[in-house]
RNA sequence: GGGCCUCUAGCUCAGUUGGUUAGAGCAACGGACUUUUAAUCCGUGGGUCGUGGGUUCGAUCCCCACGGGGCCUACCA
Protein backbone atom coordinates (compact mmCIF):
# COMPACT_ATOMS: atom_id res chain seq x y z
CA UNK A 1 0.00 0.00 0.00
CA UNK A 2 1.05 3.47 -0.78
CA UNK A 3 1.23 6.35 1.11
CA UNK A 4 -1.35 7.90 0.08
CA UNK A 5 -3.71 4.73 0.07
CA UNK A 6 -2.86 4.36 3.52
CA UNK A 7 -3.56 8.00 4.49
CA UNK A 8 -6.93 7.58 2.32
CA UNK A 9 -7.69 4.54 4.15
CA UNK A 10 -7.10 6.00 7.92
CA UNK A 11 -9.16 8.96 6.45
CA UNK A 12 -11.70 6.57 5.85
CA UNK A 13 -11.29 5.15 9.31
CA UNK A 14 -11.75 8.32 10.89
CA UNK A 15 -14.61 9.34 8.96
CA UNK A 16 -16.52 5.96 10.03
CA UNK A 17 -15.58 6.36 13.49
CA UNK A 18 -16.77 9.72 13.78
CA UNK A 19 -19.96 8.44 11.87
CA UNK A 20 -20.55 5.84 14.05
CA UNK A 21 -20.54 7.10 17.11
CA UNK A 22 -22.61 6.92 20.21
CA UNK A 23 -25.12 9.63 20.66
CA UNK A 24 -23.16 10.53 23.96
CA UNK A 25 -19.69 10.73 22.49
CA UNK A 26 -20.42 12.84 19.49
CA UNK A 27 -21.96 15.26 21.95
CA UNK A 28 -19.28 15.34 24.38
CA UNK A 29 -16.26 15.82 21.29
CA UNK A 30 -18.68 19.34 20.53
CA UNK A 31 -18.11 20.20 23.93
CA UNK A 32 -14.67 19.12 23.63
CA UNK A 33 -14.14 21.58 20.49
CA UNK A 34 -16.36 24.60 22.28
CA UNK A 35 -13.65 23.90 25.46
CA UNK A 36 -10.71 24.48 23.18
CA UNK A 37 -11.95 27.27 21.31
CA UNK A 38 -12.88 29.13 24.65
CA UNK A 39 -9.75 27.59 26.47
CA UNK A 40 -8.20 24.70 26.24
CA UNK A 41 -10.18 21.21 27.28
CA UNK A 42 -6.88 19.65 28.52
CA UNK A 43 -4.94 22.34 30.46
CA UNK A 44 -1.71 21.52 31.68
CA UNK A 45 -1.40 23.36 34.31
CA UNK A 46 -3.97 24.50 37.47
CA UNK A 47 -3.79 26.55 40.06
CA UNK A 48 -4.16 24.15 42.69
CA UNK A 49 -3.60 24.95 46.59
CA UNK A 50 -5.07 21.62 48.33
CA UNK A 51 -6.47 18.49 47.85
CA UNK A 52 -10.19 17.20 48.23
CA UNK A 53 -8.40 14.65 51.13
CA UNK A 54 -6.85 18.11 53.10
CA UNK A 55 -9.97 20.21 52.95
CA UNK A 56 -11.85 16.94 54.28
CA UNK A 57 -9.50 16.52 57.04
CA UNK A 58 -9.34 20.58 57.93
CA UNK A 59 -12.96 20.82 58.71
CA UNK A 60 -14.52 17.44 59.95
CA UNK A 61 -16.91 18.71 61.58
CA UNK A 62 -18.28 22.12 60.23
CA UNK A 63 -21.81 23.54 61.89
CA UNK A 64 -24.62 24.16 59.16
CA UNK A 65 -24.64 27.02 56.68
CA UNK A 66 -20.87 27.98 57.43
CA UNK A 67 -18.56 30.26 55.32
CA UNK A 68 -14.88 29.58 56.68
CA UNK A 69 -13.04 33.27 54.77
CA UNK A 70 -10.08 30.12 53.75
CA UNK A 71 -10.39 30.14 49.98
CA UNK A 72 -8.98 27.05 48.23
CA UNK A 73 -8.38 25.85 44.66
CA UNK A 74 -8.81 22.07 44.05
CA UNK A 75 -9.59 19.71 41.33
CA UNK A 76 -11.81 16.33 41.21
CA UNK A 77 -13.85 13.96 38.82
CA UNK A 78 -17.31 15.10 38.78
CA UNK A 79 -19.45 12.24 40.28
CA UNK A 80 -22.77 13.60 40.35
CA UNK A 81 -24.61 16.80 39.28
CA UNK A 82 -27.73 18.41 40.45
CA UNK A 83 -28.21 21.82 38.61
CA UNK A 84 -31.04 24.27 39.06
CA UNK A 85 -32.00 27.78 37.82
CA UNK A 86 -28.95 29.41 39.17
CA UNK A 87 -27.68 27.29 41.94
CA UNK A 88 -25.48 24.43 40.35
CA UNK A 89 -23.98 21.22 42.63
CA UNK A 90 -21.41 19.11 41.66
CA UNK A 91 -20.07 16.11 43.58
CA UNK A 92 -16.16 15.87 42.96
CA UNK A 93 -14.07 13.07 43.56
CA UNK A 94 -10.25 12.65 44.07
CA UNK A 95 -8.18 9.55 43.40
CA UNK A 96 -8.42 8.11 46.96
CA UNK A 97 -12.18 7.99 46.76
CA UNK A 98 -12.82 11.51 49.16
CA UNK A 99 -15.50 13.54 47.63
CA UNK A 100 -16.76 17.15 48.41
CA UNK A 101 -19.50 19.41 46.46
CA UNK A 102 -19.07 22.18 44.15
CA UNK A 103 -21.40 25.22 44.42
CA UNK A 104 -21.53 27.53 41.75
CA UNK A 105 -24.41 30.22 42.22
CA UNK A 106 -25.14 33.24 39.43
CA UNK A 107 -24.30 36.02 42.09
CA UNK A 108 -20.74 34.36 42.33
CA UNK A 109 -19.70 32.87 39.06
CA UNK A 110 -22.35 35.44 36.93
CA UNK A 111 -24.38 34.53 34.56
CA UNK A 112 -21.89 33.76 31.44
CA UNK A 113 -19.69 31.55 33.14
CA UNK A 114 -23.09 29.57 35.23
CA UNK A 115 -24.20 28.71 31.53
CA UNK A 116 -21.13 27.75 29.86
CA UNK A 117 -20.61 25.32 33.07
CA UNK A 118 -24.21 23.75 32.38
CA UNK A 119 -23.65 24.12 28.98
CA UNK A 120 -19.78 21.81 29.15
CA UNK A 121 -19.62 19.72 32.17
CA UNK A 122 -20.38 16.59 32.20
CA UNK A 123 -20.64 13.43 34.72
CA UNK A 124 -16.89 11.78 34.26
CA UNK A 125 -15.02 15.29 33.62
CA UNK A 126 -12.27 16.20 35.82
CA UNK A 127 -13.30 19.76 36.83
CA UNK A 128 -11.10 22.62 38.60
CA UNK A 129 -12.46 25.00 41.07
CA UNK A 130 -11.34 27.49 43.36
CA UNK A 131 -13.35 29.43 46.30
CA UNK A 132 -14.48 29.63 49.56
CA UNK A 133 -14.64 26.08 51.77
CA UNK A 134 -18.10 26.55 53.36
CA UNK A 135 -20.64 24.49 54.11
CA UNK A 136 -24.30 23.99 52.76
CA UNK A 137 -27.46 24.83 54.40
CA UNK A 138 -28.20 20.97 54.51
CA UNK A 139 -24.61 20.80 56.21
CA UNK A 140 -22.40 19.32 53.47
CA UNK A 141 -18.97 20.54 53.26
CA UNK A 142 -18.75 22.64 49.72
CA UNK A 143 -16.72 24.77 48.09
CA UNK A 144 -18.79 28.05 46.68
CA UNK A 145 -17.40 28.56 43.95
CA UNK A 146 -15.56 32.04 42.20
CA UNK A 147 -14.60 30.46 38.86
CA UNK A 148 -13.94 27.16 37.44
CA UNK A 149 -12.05 25.66 34.72
CA UNK A 150 -12.35 22.29 33.03
CA UNK A 151 -9.29 20.07 33.87
CA UNK A 152 -9.97 16.90 31.52
CA UNK A 153 -12.91 16.67 29.14
CA UNK A 154 -13.82 13.08 29.24
CA UNK A 155 -15.49 11.64 25.49
CA UNK A 156 -17.28 8.72 27.09
CA UNK A 157 -19.64 8.93 29.57
CA UNK A 158 -19.35 7.28 33.40
CA UNK A 159 -21.50 4.29 33.52
CA UNK A 160 -24.32 4.77 35.85
CA UNK A 161 -23.74 4.75 39.78
CA UNK A 162 -26.15 2.93 40.70
CA UNK A 163 -26.42 -0.56 40.03
CA UNK A 164 -23.39 -2.47 40.30
CA UNK A 165 -21.10 -3.30 37.00
CA UNK A 166 -21.01 -6.85 35.63
CA UNK A 167 -18.39 -8.77 36.08
CA UNK A 168 -16.88 -8.47 32.68
CA UNK A 169 -17.02 -4.75 32.26
CA UNK A 170 -15.09 -4.48 35.51
CA UNK A 171 -12.22 -6.49 35.10
CA UNK A 172 -11.64 -5.19 31.10
CA UNK A 173 -12.01 -1.81 32.34
CA UNK A 174 -10.45 -2.06 35.25
CA UNK A 175 -9.77 1.55 35.11
CA UNK A 176 -13.73 2.53 35.30
CA UNK A 177 -14.32 0.07 38.20
CA UNK A 178 -11.65 1.71 40.68
CA UNK A 179 -13.34 5.58 39.63
CA UNK A 180 -16.81 4.23 40.76
CA UNK A 181 -16.10 1.21 43.42
CA UNK A 182 -14.37 1.96 46.98
CA UNK A 183 -13.51 -1.78 47.38
CA UNK A 184 -11.54 -1.49 43.98
CA UNK A 185 -9.42 1.09 45.30
CA UNK A 186 -8.96 -0.58 48.56
CA UNK A 187 -7.78 -3.84 47.45
CA UNK A 188 -4.72 -1.75 45.13
CA UNK A 189 -3.99 -0.02 48.52
CA UNK A 190 -3.78 -3.34 50.20
CA UNK A 191 -1.63 -5.09 47.86
CA UNK A 192 0.32 -1.79 47.79
CA UNK A 193 0.77 -1.98 51.54
CA UNK A 194 1.33 -5.70 52.02
CA UNK A 195 4.47 -5.67 49.34
CA UNK A 196 5.71 -2.69 51.52
CA UNK A 197 5.11 -4.25 54.68
CA UNK A 198 7.48 -7.92 53.31
CA UNK A 199 10.37 -5.46 51.82
CA UNK A 200 10.64 -4.14 55.12
CA UNK A 201 10.63 -7.59 56.95
CA UNK A 202 13.09 -8.82 54.56
CA UNK A 203 15.02 -5.35 55.23
CA UNK A 204 15.04 -5.92 58.95
CA UNK A 205 16.76 -9.65 58.14
CA UNK A 206 19.28 -8.39 56.02
CA UNK A 207 17.73 -9.72 53.00
CA UNK A 208 18.74 -8.33 49.16
CA UNK A 209 16.28 -8.10 46.88
CA UNK A 210 17.50 -8.86 43.70
CA UNK A 211 15.59 -9.69 40.15
CA UNK A 212 16.28 -12.55 37.98
CA UNK A 213 16.01 -13.38 34.11
CA UNK A 214 12.13 -13.61 32.93
CA UNK A 215 13.45 -14.85 29.54
CA UNK A 216 15.01 -17.92 30.19
CA UNK A 217 16.91 -20.74 27.63
CA UNK A 218 15.56 -23.87 29.90
CA UNK A 219 13.29 -23.28 32.23
CA UNK A 220 13.41 -24.66 35.53
CA UNK A 221 12.67 -24.60 39.10
CA UNK A 222 9.18 -26.22 38.98
CA UNK A 223 7.09 -28.78 37.42
CA UNK A 224 4.92 -26.56 34.94
CA UNK A 225 4.34 -25.86 31.36
CA UNK A 226 6.31 -22.84 29.97
CA UNK A 227 5.05 -20.44 27.46
CA UNK A 228 7.64 -20.43 24.44
CA UNK A 229 8.99 -17.46 22.35
CA UNK A 230 11.12 -16.62 20.05
CA UNK A 231 15.01 -14.28 20.05
CA UNK A 232 15.30 -12.49 16.95
CA UNK A 233 19.22 -11.41 17.83
CA UNK A 234 20.42 -15.32 19.01
CA UNK A 235 17.88 -17.02 17.36
CA UNK A 236 17.02 -18.86 19.68
CA UNK A 237 13.88 -20.53 21.62
CA UNK A 238 13.49 -19.21 24.73
CA UNK A 239 10.77 -19.23 27.69
CA UNK A 240 9.36 -17.33 29.95
CA UNK A 241 10.36 -18.47 33.42
CA UNK A 242 8.07 -20.45 35.45
CA UNK A 243 10.23 -19.92 38.28
CA UNK A 244 13.02 -18.37 39.52
CA UNK A 245 14.69 -20.84 41.68
CA UNK A 246 17.46 -21.49 39.54
CA UNK A 247 19.01 -18.26 39.54
CA UNK A 248 18.37 -17.35 42.73
CA UNK A 249 20.49 -20.37 43.68
CA UNK A 250 23.22 -19.20 41.62
CA UNK A 251 23.35 -15.94 43.42
CA UNK A 252 23.78 -17.68 46.59
CA UNK A 253 26.19 -19.66 45.52
CA UNK A 254 28.08 -16.23 44.47
CA UNK A 255 27.65 -15.35 48.00
CA UNK A 256 24.29 -13.04 48.54
CA UNK A 257 23.32 -15.45 51.52
CA UNK A 258 20.26 -14.03 52.16
CA UNK A 259 17.99 -12.86 48.75
CA UNK A 260 15.16 -12.61 48.00
CA UNK A 261 12.91 -11.70 44.40
CA UNK A 262 9.33 -10.81 43.85
CA UNK A 263 8.13 -10.83 40.43
CA UNK A 264 6.00 -12.53 37.99
CA UNK A 265 5.56 -16.24 36.95
CA UNK A 266 3.95 -17.49 33.67
CA UNK A 267 2.77 -20.87 33.55
CA UNK A 268 0.85 -21.71 30.57
CA UNK A 269 -2.19 -24.21 32.32
CA UNK A 270 -5.87 -23.48 33.50
CA UNK A 271 -6.86 -20.55 34.68
CA UNK A 272 -9.68 -20.37 37.53
CA UNK A 273 -10.72 -18.63 40.54
CA UNK A 274 -7.10 -19.71 42.04
CA UNK A 275 -5.11 -19.78 39.12
CA UNK A 276 -4.00 -17.12 36.64
CA UNK A 277 -1.21 -17.54 33.78
CA UNK A 278 1.17 -14.90 34.98
CA UNK A 279 1.22 -14.14 38.59
CA UNK A 280 3.41 -12.45 41.22
CA UNK A 281 5.66 -15.39 42.91
CA UNK A 282 7.88 -13.98 46.04
CA UNK A 283 11.18 -16.94 46.34
CA UNK A 284 13.45 -16.27 49.22
CA UNK A 285 16.77 -18.25 49.98
CA UNK A 286 19.24 -18.37 53.21
CA UNK A 287 22.17 -19.36 53.69
CA UNK A 288 22.73 -21.66 56.50
CA UNK A 289 18.94 -21.59 57.06
CA UNK A 290 16.69 -25.19 57.16
CA UNK A 291 13.08 -25.48 56.01
CA UNK A 292 12.82 -24.63 59.51
CA UNK A 293 14.22 -21.14 59.92
CA UNK A 294 12.42 -20.65 56.43
CA UNK A 295 8.95 -21.27 58.14
CA UNK A 296 9.77 -19.19 60.65
CA UNK A 297 10.65 -16.40 57.99
CA UNK A 298 7.47 -17.44 55.77
CA UNK A 299 5.03 -16.96 59.56
CA UNK A 300 6.48 -13.72 59.96
CA UNK A 301 6.29 -12.44 56.54
CA UNK A 302 2.62 -12.84 56.56
CA UNK A 303 1.78 -11.89 60.19
CA UNK A 304 3.98 -8.62 60.12
CA UNK A 305 1.82 -8.13 56.56
CA UNK A 306 -1.50 -8.55 58.60
CA UNK A 307 -0.51 -6.11 61.10
CA UNK A 308 1.22 -3.51 59.11
CA UNK A 309 -2.19 -3.36 56.57
CA UNK A 310 -4.80 -4.64 59.30
CA UNK A 311 -3.64 -3.45 62.58
CA UNK A 312 -4.83 -7.56 63.49
CA UNK A 313 -3.77 -11.25 62.32
CA UNK A 314 -7.25 -11.92 62.80
CA UNK A 315 -8.57 -10.34 58.98
CA UNK A 316 -12.15 -9.67 58.22
CA UNK A 317 -12.90 -11.13 54.68
CA UNK A 318 -15.26 -10.74 52.16
CA UNK A 319 -17.59 -12.55 52.84
CA UNK A 320 -17.44 -11.49 56.87
CA UNK A 321 -15.75 -14.52 58.14
CA UNK A 322 -12.30 -14.47 59.89
CA UNK A 323 -9.53 -15.80 59.01
CA UNK A 324 -7.07 -16.40 61.94
CA UNK A 325 -3.62 -15.80 61.23
CA UNK A 326 -2.16 -15.16 64.82
CA UNK A 327 -0.30 -17.27 67.32
CA UNK A 328 2.80 -20.52 66.18
CA UNK A 329 1.33 -22.10 63.23
CA UNK A 330 0.80 -25.84 63.51
CA UNK A 331 3.51 -28.02 61.50
CA UNK A 332 1.89 -31.36 60.94
CA UNK A 333 3.89 -34.62 59.31
CA UNK A 334 2.63 -35.79 55.67
CA UNK A 335 2.55 -39.41 56.30
CA UNK A 336 1.35 -39.16 60.04
CA UNK A 337 -1.41 -36.84 59.17
CA UNK A 338 -2.10 -38.96 55.75
CA UNK A 339 -2.33 -42.22 58.35
CA UNK A 340 -3.91 -40.52 61.27
CA UNK A 341 -6.71 -39.44 58.88
CA UNK A 342 -7.23 -42.54 57.00
CA UNK A 343 -6.75 -45.37 59.56
CA UNK A 344 -4.25 -47.63 57.77
CA UNK A 345 -0.05 -46.63 58.57
CA UNK A 346 1.23 -45.18 55.24
CA UNK A 347 4.83 -44.64 55.16
CA UNK A 348 7.29 -44.27 52.25
CA UNK A 349 7.84 -47.91 52.14
CA UNK A 350 4.10 -48.77 51.76
CA UNK A 351 4.37 -50.30 47.93
CA UNK A 352 2.42 -48.34 44.99
CA UNK A 353 0.01 -51.03 44.77
CA UNK A 354 -1.24 -51.11 48.54
CA UNK A 355 -2.02 -47.09 47.58
CA UNK A 356 -3.23 -47.58 44.69
CA UNK A 357 -6.49 -49.83 46.32
CA UNK A 358 -6.82 -47.08 49.25
CA UNK A 359 -6.90 -44.62 46.11
CA UNK A 360 -9.24 -46.84 44.33
CA UNK A 361 -11.89 -47.44 47.25
CA UNK A 362 -11.85 -43.71 47.71
CA UNK A 363 -12.49 -43.23 43.91
CA UNK A 364 -9.39 -41.28 43.47
CA UNK A 365 -8.01 -42.15 40.41
CA UNK A 366 -4.20 -41.68 39.90
CA UNK A 367 -2.21 -42.57 36.90
CA UNK A 368 1.24 -41.87 37.01
CA UNK A 369 4.27 -44.03 38.01
CA UNK A 370 5.75 -42.09 40.79
CA UNK A 371 5.15 -43.27 44.69
CA UNK A 372 5.13 -39.47 46.28
CA UNK A 373 2.16 -38.87 43.80
CA UNK A 374 -0.24 -41.43 45.13
CA UNK A 375 1.03 -40.21 48.38
CA UNK A 376 0.34 -36.82 47.67
CA UNK A 377 -3.07 -37.60 46.24
CA UNK A 378 -3.85 -39.09 49.14
CA UNK A 379 -2.98 -36.55 51.63
CA UNK A 380 -4.87 -33.88 49.39
CA UNK A 381 -7.93 -36.37 49.64
CA UNK A 382 -8.03 -37.52 53.69
CA UNK A 383 -6.40 -34.29 54.72
CA UNK A 384 -6.51 -30.78 53.18
CA UNK A 385 -9.67 -30.03 52.72
CA UNK A 386 -10.01 -30.25 56.47
CA UNK A 387 -7.14 -27.71 56.98
CA UNK A 388 -7.96 -24.39 58.08
CA UNK A 389 -6.17 -22.55 60.40
CA UNK A 390 -2.51 -22.03 58.70
CA UNK A 391 -0.38 -25.58 58.96
CA UNK A 392 2.60 -26.50 57.62
CA UNK A 393 2.50 -29.75 56.08
CA UNK A 394 6.14 -31.10 56.73
CA UNK A 395 8.48 -33.90 54.98
CA UNK A 396 7.44 -35.00 51.68
CA UNK A 397 8.25 -37.81 49.25
CA UNK A 398 11.63 -37.71 47.93
CA UNK A 399 10.78 -38.74 44.12
CA UNK A 400 8.24 -34.99 43.58
CA UNK A 401 10.86 -33.05 45.04
CA UNK A 402 13.77 -33.10 42.98
CA UNK A 403 15.28 -29.67 44.61
CA UNK A 404 15.36 -30.58 48.26
CA UNK A 405 17.56 -32.05 50.54
CA UNK A 406 16.46 -35.94 52.24
CA UNK A 407 15.38 -35.43 55.51
CA UNK A 408 18.18 -35.37 57.44
CA UNK A 409 16.86 -38.35 60.16
CA UNK A 410 14.15 -40.00 58.44
CA UNK A 411 14.28 -41.86 55.37
CA UNK A 412 12.12 -41.83 51.91
CA UNK A 413 11.31 -37.99 52.28
CA UNK A 414 12.92 -35.03 52.02
CA UNK A 415 13.04 -31.41 54.04
CA UNK A 416 10.29 -29.81 52.57
CA UNK A 417 6.94 -28.29 53.72
CA UNK A 418 3.58 -26.41 52.22
CA UNK A 419 1.89 -23.86 53.95
CA UNK A 420 -1.59 -24.24 53.82
CA UNK A 421 -4.13 -21.04 55.24
CA UNK A 422 -8.05 -22.13 54.06
CA UNK A 423 -7.28 -24.89 52.91
CA UNK A 424 -5.36 -23.33 49.87
CA UNK A 425 -1.94 -23.95 49.41
CA UNK A 426 -0.19 -20.55 50.20
CA UNK A 427 3.84 -20.93 49.94
CA UNK A 428 6.28 -24.00 49.88
CA UNK A 429 9.58 -24.22 51.38
CA UNK A 430 12.48 -26.78 50.94
CA UNK A 431 15.79 -27.19 52.63
CA UNK A 432 17.52 -27.22 49.41
CA UNK A 433 19.67 -29.75 48.09
CA UNK A 434 22.66 -28.59 47.12
CA UNK A 435 24.75 -31.70 46.70
CA UNK A 436 25.57 -31.65 42.89
CA UNK A 437 26.03 -35.18 42.38
CA UNK A 438 22.74 -36.19 43.73
CA UNK A 439 21.14 -33.14 42.35
CA UNK A 440 22.10 -34.22 39.29
CA UNK A 441 20.79 -37.67 40.17
CA UNK A 442 17.59 -36.34 40.63
CA UNK A 443 17.25 -34.60 37.18
CA UNK A 444 18.26 -37.53 35.50
CA UNK A 445 15.10 -39.14 36.74
CA UNK A 446 13.05 -36.14 35.98
CA UNK A 447 14.84 -36.21 32.24
CA UNK A 448 13.66 -39.90 32.17
CA UNK A 449 9.82 -38.49 33.47
CA UNK A 450 10.07 -36.49 30.43
CA UNK A 451 10.76 -39.08 28.14
CA UNK A 452 7.88 -41.14 29.64
CA UNK A 453 5.57 -38.10 28.11
CA UNK A 454 5.41 -36.08 31.23
CA UNK A 455 5.20 -32.66 30.09
CA UNK A 456 5.37 -31.01 33.43
CA UNK A 457 8.83 -32.62 33.77
CA UNK A 458 12.25 -30.74 34.91
CA UNK A 459 15.07 -30.14 32.04
CA UNK A 460 18.37 -30.79 32.88
CA UNK A 461 20.24 -27.52 33.29
CA UNK A 462 23.92 -27.73 33.45
CA UNK A 463 24.32 -24.55 33.88
CA UNK A 464 22.97 -24.71 37.13
CA UNK A 465 24.67 -27.90 38.30
CA UNK A 466 27.99 -26.10 37.39
CA UNK A 467 27.06 -23.32 39.65
CA UNK A 468 26.27 -26.42 42.53
CA UNK A 469 29.69 -27.82 41.90
CA UNK A 470 31.36 -24.44 42.92
CA UNK A 471 29.60 -24.99 46.07
CA UNK A 472 26.27 -23.41 47.55
CA UNK A 473 26.12 -23.45 51.25
CA UNK A 474 23.31 -25.14 53.18
CA UNK A 475 19.95 -23.12 52.68
CA UNK A 476 16.42 -23.03 53.21
CA UNK A 477 14.80 -21.36 50.17
CA UNK A 478 10.55 -20.84 49.91
CA UNK A 479 8.23 -19.28 47.60
CA UNK A 480 4.83 -17.67 48.11
CA UNK A 481 2.20 -16.88 46.03
CA UNK A 482 1.59 -13.01 46.26
CA UNK A 483 -1.47 -13.37 44.22
CA UNK A 484 -2.68 -16.43 46.86
CA UNK A 485 -1.77 -14.34 50.02
CA UNK A 486 -3.61 -11.20 48.88
CA UNK A 487 -6.45 -13.95 48.80
CA UNK A 488 -6.01 -15.35 52.10
CA UNK A 489 -6.04 -11.50 53.66
CA UNK A 490 -9.24 -10.35 51.72
CA UNK A 491 -10.83 -13.49 50.60
CA UNK A 492 -11.23 -12.16 47.25
CA UNK A 493 -10.91 -13.85 44.28
CA UNK A 494 -7.44 -13.92 41.78
CA UNK A 495 -9.29 -11.76 39.53
CA UNK A 496 -9.76 -9.24 41.68
CA UNK A 497 -6.54 -9.38 43.68
CA UNK A 498 -4.56 -8.89 40.62
CA UNK A 499 -5.81 -5.13 38.74
CA UNK A 500 -5.15 -6.28 35.08
CA UNK A 501 -6.16 -9.89 34.94
CA UNK A 502 -5.62 -11.67 31.42
CA UNK A 503 -8.99 -11.14 29.44
CA UNK A 504 -8.86 -12.49 25.60
C1' G B 1 -10.12 -30.46 27.56
C1' G B 2 -15.57 -32.02 28.89
C1' G B 3 -20.63 -30.38 30.52
C1' C B 4 -24.34 -26.56 31.49
C1' C B 5 -25.80 -21.41 31.13
C1' U B 6 -25.36 -16.52 28.96
C1' C B 7 -24.69 -12.08 25.23
C1' U B 8 -30.82 -6.64 24.12
C1' A B 9 -29.33 1.49 24.34
C1' G B 10 -23.27 4.56 27.25
C1' C B 11 -24.32 1.42 32.15
C1' U B 12 -27.73 -2.06 34.92
C1' C B 13 -31.65 -4.94 33.29
C1' A B 14 -36.99 -6.17 31.43
C1' G B 15 -39.28 -8.35 27.09
C1' U B 16 -40.92 -11.06 22.65
C1' U B 17 -44.95 -19.07 23.76
C1' G B 18 -42.11 -16.33 15.95
C1' G B 19 -46.16 -11.10 13.91
C1' U B 20 -46.73 -3.85 12.28
C1' U B 21 -43.17 0.94 15.53
C1' A B 22 -38.20 -3.78 21.02
C1' G B 23 -39.15 -1.27 26.73
C1' A B 24 -37.57 0.72 31.99
C1' G B 25 -34.14 3.25 35.41
C1' C B 26 -29.80 6.08 35.32
C1' A B 27 -27.02 8.78 31.47
C1' A B 28 -27.86 12.25 26.95
C1' C B 29 -30.69 16.36 24.41
C1' G B 30 -34.53 20.77 24.90
C1' G B 31 -37.28 23.55 28.69
C1' A B 32 -38.55 25.18 34.16
C1' C B 33 -36.25 25.75 38.97
C1' U B 34 -30.86 29.71 44.05
C1' U B 35 -29.62 24.65 49.00
C1' U B 36 -29.43 19.86 46.08
C1' U B 37 -27.49 14.66 48.09
C1' A B 38 -29.45 8.91 42.69
C1' A B 39 -32.58 16.66 43.21
C1' U B 40 -37.51 17.37 41.09
C1' C B 41 -41.10 18.46 37.05
C1' C B 42 -42.46 18.66 31.49
C1' G B 43 -40.86 17.11 26.70
C1' U B 44 -37.36 14.56 23.00
C1' G B 45 -33.77 11.51 20.79
C1' G B 46 -30.83 7.07 21.11
C1' G B 47 -30.69 -0.15 19.22
C1' U B 48 -27.05 -4.37 13.21
C1' C B 49 -31.19 -7.50 20.13
C1' G B 50 -22.66 -10.79 20.00
C1' U B 51 -21.30 -12.35 14.50
C1' G B 52 -22.40 -15.41 10.25
C1' G B 53 -25.56 -18.92 8.09
C1' G B 54 -30.30 -21.81 8.05
C1' U B 55 -35.77 -22.82 8.77
C1' U B 56 -40.12 -19.57 7.86
C1' C B 57 -44.79 -15.52 4.39
C1' G B 58 -42.18 -13.26 8.60
C1' A B 59 -36.48 -14.35 13.25
C1' U B 60 -34.15 -10.34 18.56
C1' C B 61 -37.01 -15.07 19.79
C1' C B 62 -36.39 -21.63 16.75
C1' C B 63 -31.90 -24.55 14.60
C1' C B 64 -26.45 -24.76 13.29
C1' A B 65 -21.53 -22.73 13.36
C1' C B 66 -18.18 -19.15 15.26
C1' G B 67 -16.73 -15.46 18.98
C1' G B 68 -16.96 -13.24 24.13
C1' G B 69 -18.30 -14.17 29.21
C1' G B 70 -19.89 -17.11 33.60
C1' C B 71 -20.54 -21.66 36.56
C1' C B 72 -19.31 -26.87 37.34
C1' U B 73 -15.46 -30.51 36.21
C1' A B 74 -10.23 -32.09 35.04
C1' C B 75 -4.66 -30.36 35.33
C1' C B 76 -1.47 -26.86 37.78
C1' A B 77 0.43 -22.51 42.55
Amino acid sequence: MSNADAQRSEEAQQDEFEQDLPEQIAVRLAKRDRLNELGDAYPVALPITHTIDQVREAYPALEVDVATGEFVGLAGRVMFQRNTGKLCFATLQAGSGQRIQAMLSLDKVGEEQLELYKELVDLGDHLFVSGEVITSKRGELSIMVDSWKMAAKTIRPLPNLHNELGEEYRVRHRYIDLIVRDRAREVVQIRSKVMQSMRKTFAERDFLEVETPMLQTIHGGASARPFKTHSNAFDTELFLRIAPELFLKRAVVGGIDRVYEINRNFRNEGADRTHSPEFAMLEAYQAYGDYNSIADLTQALIQNAAMDVFGTHQVTLEDGSINDLGGEWARISMFESLSAACGVEITPETPIAELKKIADKEGIEIDHPLHGKYVEELWEHFVKGDLVNPTFVMDFPVDTSPLTRNHRSKAGVVEKWDLYIRGYEQATGYSELVDPVIQRERFVAQVQLAASGDPEAMKLDEEFLKALEFGMPPSGGMGMGIDRLLMSLTGLGIRETIMFPLVK
